[in-house]
DNA sequence: TTAACTGCAAAAGGTTTGCCCCCTC
DNA sequence: GAGGGGGCAAACCTTTTGCAGTTAA
């Protein structure tokens, strides 16, 4: 299991800036798509929108226990109807849990610093298209990827 | 669940070309890490020698029992010791099971078609510099990239 | 003989499902 | 009163682990 996520983990995960406009979009989004709002899922979806990390269906929960309460049953079925639904992005890092986000934004690399666990996210447009050409080349259309990069920290 | 993996599940996964020699040479690296080859380890490298493709634990056990018998465990505890000995790599695909392959060649993308499941290697050694030139931007030594190209069939 | 390895069955951990209640339209 | 959603607990599936028997150095 990986060491280092301590501070995400400790609960001290900050808001993301134009947090409340992205909200507006996604519910707009659900909506148009004929997905109900409920209390429960607009829950999850602001655990989601205020975090800065990639929280899993256990965390997710855990952030929301706080003040509320969904059961973790929901919590799966709210994240699988929006992961089918493009909303949400599931990954799969190697603790074997997966891992969610809103799908704001193009599709992005994620670095993982292998001594300490520590997940960072990572823009690069050149990588991107590159990535994008690739599939073209080999007659497919880019859905989506996920490039996940193993790095040693250049720590001391 | 992924729908179609249908060839390979079928069990008619062909060998690969040089597969020989380059079992010897995974026989020779385990000499020189230490790691005792016993029969059921070598069985369990020899199926991951002769797949094209990346099978999950139990489609390897699949695979064994043809002829001959290791039981699960053992083939969990194989393919964990070989990983953490960096003669195996692991990729978890979304299906949440494991996959592995002889970690023979450089680190490659998977290219996986959304709309029948395949799973198509892709070699692209600018693309795999790329990724290494990221690495080095954000500070770290590149050890290994996992990526997934999620790509819909120009199939009609 | 000791240490490593295997098999079996049980346990573990994440995720899904069945069932029933509740709320809404 | 029909239908969808949520809670709870049980089921499921992959992976790990404890233990006892076996093999090998």
């Amino acid at each position: 299991m990986p060491a280092g996520r301590s501070a995400a983990m400790e609960g001290d995960y900050s808001t993301r800036p134009g947090a409340d406009t992205a909200f507006e979009s996604v519910e707009r989004l659900c909506g148009s798509l004929g997905i109900t709002l409920t209390r429960q899922r607009r829950i999850v979806l602001e655990v989601l929108q205020q975090a800065t990390d990639h929280p899993c269906a256990t965390e997710i929960r855990r952030r929301i226990s706080r003040k509320r309460r969904v059961a973790l049953a929901t919590v799966y079925r709210t994240l699988n109807m929006l992961t089918e639904a493009g909303i949400l992005k599931r990954s799969l890092f190697s603790d074997g849990r997966a891992r969610y986000e809103i799908l704001g934004r193009r599709a992005h690399p994620h670095l993982i610093d292998v001594t300490t666990g520590e997940i960072v996210e990572v823009d690069d447009e050149d990588l991107a298209r590159q990535i994008e050409k690739v599939a073209q080349r080999l007659g497919y259309r880019l859905v989506d990827f996920h490039l996940k990069i193993l790095g040693a920290g250049a720590a001391k």
